[in-house]
DNA sequence: CTCACCTTGTGAAATAAATCACAAAAGAGC
DNA sequence: GCTCTTTTGTGATTTATTTCACAAGGTGAG
């Protein structure tokens, strides 16, 4: 599978169109145009077919793409057609919330451990889970072939929980932690921060723009 | 206040200059540079003395920004010298977890309202809030000044969130349901899409790359 | 006052991303 | 087989964003 050099909006892209093919290939629908694909996810057909471009000619022209196999080669590009195995540190609300979540388990990420440092936390039962001491992340990860962890701690332990997980030999990590982390090199992050993105809509309020 | 055309991902960074601010004022510092804000948030100093550059000139040349002052008139910017009352549409996990989130009100955000379509949540308390049915929105954020909405509700639902807040005349929606949703013109919307950051971590480690 | 040294503010240049526009297929009707 | 219609794939263009590089402004020492 060749890796073109793409940008991570194009990529989120592909997980859009990807969810709509899901809903059409639902109704039967054998094929759809870059303008339906644009239409459903907000973007122009323009650069629909641009990002589908990158990775090969699935289309028809004068029809346009096979619904059925252009979705096995958006899971297969995504890499999703195979289980993640997930772990999240910090559980707390947010943890809580993460865990109980079934959109990420009908994409095949599996949250098989959920590390706390509270003692308090440490023990309880969540559903089919315990809440772990996250000194024993290190061998848990290996045990378990944990390859993505979700750091949802407060600020002030974002950078442990990176570290144990960077330590761990955890190479991609989705960071709620209001805060910058570092990263060694080769540990793919992406932070969802939310207190951002009510600024920004305070921002777009306060300026009138939308 | 001039309303410059300044891009969505700059009114991120200055949200983050924010934060950093916040802790270093804190421990008394006087002034930082933009090496230190650039070190901090992980970007270039040009980058932050350009973002900044956009509103006016804060900094003192051979010196760097006075915590202060640059703290104050980037709150002004980003409209966090005010409280802002926001809502949550649905009263499910992640309602839940958003709900008790302290980092929101911290910053000037004021949940005042959880709105919900099943009858077998409304009437139950939460915290100092009693959910309520969706119906009822449109009174609601009169009443209470809602300008802001949080949809968490499964994605079927969001649509009508969404065009419910928008009849409320509610302006501004971070959208948490992973879903593409309409929104009429002069309505803010930004999209945090878990489903879709897992799967663009999940590509990341599929193609090797940070 | 002058000099040496910082760090900002900002046009210019480089890079990245989105859009345009159109030739090249492909099916349908006749 | 020929023509008409549709829609892809993509080079060229435009637009947006980031980085560079340096003059201008400010500080403090002597």
């Amino acid at each position: 599978m060749s890796p073109p050099r793409i940008s991570d909006s194009a990529v989120r892209r592909l997980s859009q169109y990807l969810r709509y093919l899901d809903q059409v290939q639902a109704e039967g629908t054998g094929t759809v145009s870059s303008e339906d694909l644009a239409r459903a996810g907000g973007m122009t057909p323009a650069q629909v077919r641009k990002d589908l471009s990158h990775f090969g000619s699935f289309g028809k022209r004068g029809l346009g793409y096979p619904v059925e196999e252009l979705r096995a080669r958006l899971t297969a590009i995504l890499g999703l057609d195979r289980e993640w195995r997930v772990c999240v540190v910090g559980a707390g609300r947010l943890g809580a919330a993460l865990h109980q979540y079934d959109g990420f388990r009908r994409r095949g990420f599996e949250i098989v451990g959920i590390f706390d440092v509270d003692p308090a936390k440490i023990g309880r039962r969540w559903r089919d889970l315990v809440v772990e001491n996250v000194t024993a992340l290190d061998e848990a990860a290996e045990e378990r072939g944990i390859e993505i962890g979700i750091v949802a701690t407060p600020a002030e332990g974002a950078q442990d929980a990176v570290d144990r997980l960077a330590r761990a030999g955890v190479r991609a990590i989705l960071n709620f932690a209001p805060a910058t982390i570092e990263t060694p090199e080769g540990v793919a992050v992406r932070d969802v921060d939310l207190v951002v993105e009510l600024e920004s809509l305070s921002f777009a309020l306060t300026h009138g723009r939308g």
